[in-house]
DNA sequence: TTTCGTGTTGTCTTATATGATAACCAGACT
DNA sequence: AGTCTGGTTATCATATAAGACAACACGAAA
């Protein structure tokens, strides 16, 4: 799997949870400190984030590191 | 865990498989394409890396980005 | 229709990761 | 002594992530 891939996979994985939970794009974009337009990115796999940022959504959405990148 | 706990804990995990293959610093970053003095940024958690670069190491290691990531 | 909620996209600045280079340290070996 | 090998640290330029902002699309509900 390359990088690609694997961004789409674990934008769409942020998107699974943060729906599973039922909150919204604006609601944890605002939790991690900054704007739905960024996590909109994020979750269509289109920002190669760092682990930092990953971490911050992680967190908000209370899961653990490995529950996102799962199987990858 | 915090942001920086985990990008130690990645470091380590990264230098262990690492060493386990018998591979030096200076090999594994000429592989990944960059210089080992970054590589050993990234082993000390001292690098907030992106996905990207997590990726290009796991390929070379031949790991899952899962086996970095597990217990996160 | 208008308004609201949710999400997307483009563009901008600033912060920082990437990648290169050089100097350095510690062991091991000659 | 010198000379490898492996790793660390400092500094630099460049690329790009982070973060903010505005405009837009679309459905639902008023």
């Amino acid at each position: 799997m390359d990088k690609r891939e694997i961004l789409i996979l674990i934008g769409s994985r942020i998107r699974e949870i943060r729906e599973l939970k039922g909150i919204s794009q604006q609601d944890l974009a605002a939790g991690c400190n900054f704007e739905k337009s960024n996590m909109s990115r994020i979750e269509a796999g289109r920002s190669n984030i760092t682990i930092g940022t990953l971490v911050k959504i992680c967190d908000v959405l209370n899961v653990k590191l490995s529950e996102i990148t799962n199987n990858m």
